[in-house]
DNA sequence: TCCTTGACTCAGA
DNA sequence: CTCTGAGCCAAGG
């Protein structure tokens, strides 16, 4: 189970729902962050057109501070690339992705069409 | 309180 | 295909 929060604020919330998410990818598939945010409800007090524009960073901020047990690594963005975190580190999620069997082109690029998760309903 | 920054995305050149 | 700029909202210094 996730850590308890003595103070968890709606956005935490959110973020525990994020990593729900991703905890259902499927090894060998991945998804994008826009993706990702539209599985979800806008979290309380935002609007659904901001989280349109909001959500993909929303996600981003919850792979930011998610936990071990959150496959992180099957999260790209809708380009199908691998994001450059903060420190760099995006090397280390494209093998994670590769031993999993997610393929790269030379453009460190996956295609979507062949490896995108469908989403949480597909099961 | 103002200013900067951010694991994003889309459209245009 | 790659590069830029704009849009959007919240958190932290």
């Amino acid at each position: 189970m996730p850590p308890q929060y003595t103070a968890p604020p709606d956005r935490l919330a959110f973020f525990e729902l994020v990593w729900e998410i991703v905890r259902q990818i499927p090894p060998g598939r991945v998804s994008t962050y826009g993706r990702l945010a539209s599985y979800l409800p806008p979290p309380k007090g935002m609007s659904m057109l901001a989280y349109e524009a909001r959500g993909a960073r929303l996600v981003g901020g919850a792979m930011a501070a998610c936990p071990a047990d959150v496959p992180w690594q099957r999260v790209i963005n809708a380009q199908g690339k691998v994001s450059l975190r903060s420190g760099g580190g995006g090397e280390e999620q494209r093998v994670i992705l590769e031993s999993e069997g997610v393929e790269f082109d030379e453009k460190e690029r996956v295609d979507l069409a062949r490896f995108l998760w469908e989403g949480p309903s597909q099961d």
